[in-house]
DNA sequence: CGCTTGTTCAACCTCTGGGTTGACAACGGC
DNA sequence: GCCGTTGTCAACCCAGAGGTTGAACAAGCG
């Protein structure tokens, strides 16, 4: 048992990956469209897109209705709350660091060096 | 030339893919370490999780500066910012969508069938 | 009913990603 | 000056991703 959340979050971020579907998900912000109007733009077959967007569909980052023969495609931003998340965390934590680190190196070069908090060359 | 932003962006949501790598990213958030303080926990050699690092830092996740023999592994959360701009653009777009969408339909069916706006059916 | 349109399925090919092992490079300690 | 520690480089292996083509399937339309 690899933790659910987990395997979401390596879909999420490798279907993200690709440029292409990147571009799919960009165009599918704007409006639902189906797999023949999606592929169009690109020169690629028609098979490879529909491939771009089962795994964009296993990420749950869209999902295809069925309407007659067409499958119009709908982006569902819920998995996006999971990654952005995800970034935030860690960014957070790394800067509440950096933060002290400054104050720490504030507090230690008080007398001697005042400025110069958490530039590039910390040497 | 395929646009540098969206190659930095190809890195660094690969990256990320591999738990790992997020792993690894999840750790160095809370302190710098060694590669083999990092490969430590892992049942892989170390080897590997040096080819992790090299992956995280040309996603520009991480550097590595060199100190003696030892190669602390920093974490340099910028790079989160791209992603979670790019995230949060389209997700806004689709919720914009969503936000028309039910505004659209309530006016329609305004005396017909006031509330459901939005359901999984809009056949 | 049979054709056309829209899409998926299946088989295949190639290249990359993630792992291994073995050799070697850079230091610090004694 | 040599040795142990720390990490990288190189060659290799295998599984899977991303692409192709060709066939099949489902639903409207004549």
């Amino acid at each position: 048992m690899v933790d659910e959340s987990t395997e979401r979050l390596n879909r999420a971020f490798a279907a993200l990956a690709d440029p292409v579907r990147r571009d799919l998900v960009a165009r599918l912000a704007t409006a639902d469209a189906t797999v023949g109007e999606l592929a169009e733009p690109y020169d690629m077959s028609l098979q490879a897109v529909s491939k771009h967007l089962k795994v964009l569909e296993a990420a749950g980052l869209v999902t295809r209705s069925k309407q007659a023969q067409r499958r119009p495609v709908h982006l569902d931003a819920e998995v996006f709350d999971l990654m952005t998340k995800w970034i935030e965390r860690y960014r957070a934590e790394a800067e509440e660091r950096y933060r002290r680190l400054d104050a720490l190196l504030e507090s230690t070069a008080d007398d001697t060096n005042t400025a110069q908090s958490r530039t590039k060359d910390a040497s």
